[in-house]
DNA sequence: CAGTGTGAAATGCTTCACAGCT
DNA sequence: AGCTGTGAAGCATTTCACACTG
């Protein structure tokens, strides 16, 4: 299948074909009229906007069940991401081979970081110990760090930083689960909103834990919850 | 602190605070004109409206290392979850202590969804054994599903399944960091609007790898890429 | 003539601004 | 006097529909 249309690719996706042309159109015209798309073009275009075809050397902090787990996922060589080091401060755990590489000490970390030129950082540790990594990094000169940890982080303008709760997607399948278990004689009407409010990820309690910590414009953040 | 303004609340979040008390409203007149919101009633409100008054059994399948690190996330528990069992199609896991729970066999799987009334189930296998997993899960009972298996699930009408892909917030990190990098002199105008989708969440490309796979509306969907 | 690229219409969401309650 | 609750305005996104092109 060399070529594709936006008719075939909008139905594959669930979405309405002209906003994939039109989101097609932001990046250029790479279709052709009247044949449709060359898909080995498109998705070059498409890898090289979002940053697909460039390497980015990453450092993981915090190598537990969830750091390990992070350090063996695949996805991350296949999008270009490369894991430069592997980082924890029990001393136990330095020179342990995760994911067939062994890991370092926190004392390291900034020298890491210089010599690997790494400007995105992923935090794994227990919630204690985030905010004190994260200074770290910021210092160092990453630029983007990716939490895990269940604290929110605070930064200095020019970092970003997002934010993932494991368990926020359980609790949109729970909110969700609770509604067909409710169905039809609820009381109020304001249901139907509600659910509205959770998955468009706009309603103002999804700031409270949002993915993305600071922010203008709507952005894909999930909901969240009120604290637990 | 007894009460909170919507002013206060909206501050602390970063939105604005008409958004809030309108938000609020759909869950019905909670606050008192002049005061603010009572904060415990508050709270007891938006919880049993998200459901975290009530006790979600679920099971968790895959042990391996993202398995036990979800086993052992504090998060849960204090928001209504509890892992009813582990499971587990190696053999060689089975009996083995994971988060202070014995790990079970596969084959057990539904004697226990429908011993526990487990109606949410969490898919942490390597991606070959996910769809298999899936139809299982499914004709047990369970009719809302939190995929970490690198594929997209096909379920019948009535099942949620949410899949979260650990390597997509990496990504739109990078896509940040990309264009900090080439600040200022880039060639195409386009360029905001691009960025402007990916935090939207609504583009197109998202649909690809879509957090929650059948979809009508708008949702809170992180952008996701071509095939990698 | 099939299918892109895109103004213009339609829909949906956010913010303003103020009436009304405590 | 202070703050909620909410119609109405403003802004953004999505879809329609069609001129245009290979």
């Amino acid at each position: 299948m060399p070529t594709v249309s936006s008719e075939e690719l909008a139905a594959a996706a669930g979405v309405n074909s002209a906003k994939l042309r039109k989101d097609f159109s932001y990046l250029g015209s790479y279709g052709t009229r009247g044949v449709g798309y060359d898909v080995e073009y498109l998705v070059y275009q498409i890898s090289r906007e979002l940053g697909l075809t460039q390497d980015w050397p990453i450092v993981m902090v915090g190598i537990g069940n969830l750091g390990a787990a992070l350090a063996n996922y695949g996805g991350f060589a296949s999008r270009g991401f490369r894991v430069a080091a592997l980082i924890d401060a029990d001393p136990a755990m330095t020179g342990k081979s995760v994911a067939g590489m062994a890991v370092q000490h926190a004392d390291e970390l900034e020298k890491i970081i210089d010599a690997n030129g790494v400007s995105i950082g992923v935090i794994a540790t227990p919630a204690g110990a985030a905010q004190q990594v994260c200074d770290r990094l910021v210092a160092a000169g990453v630029t983007s760090i990716l939490n895990f940890a269940p604290t929110v982080l605070s930064v200095p303008d020019g970092v970003d930083v997002r934010k993932v709760d494991l368990s926020i997607e359980l609790q949109i399948l729970a909110f969700h689960e609770q509604r067909k278990a409710g169905e039809g004689q609820e009381e109020d009407v304001a249901d139907v909103d509600v659910a509205g409010a959770v998955d468009a990820g706009g309603s103002a309690a999804a700031a409270a834990a949002a993915t993305k910590q600071t922010r203008k414009g709507p952005d894909g953040d999930v909901p969240a919850v009120m604290p637990a």
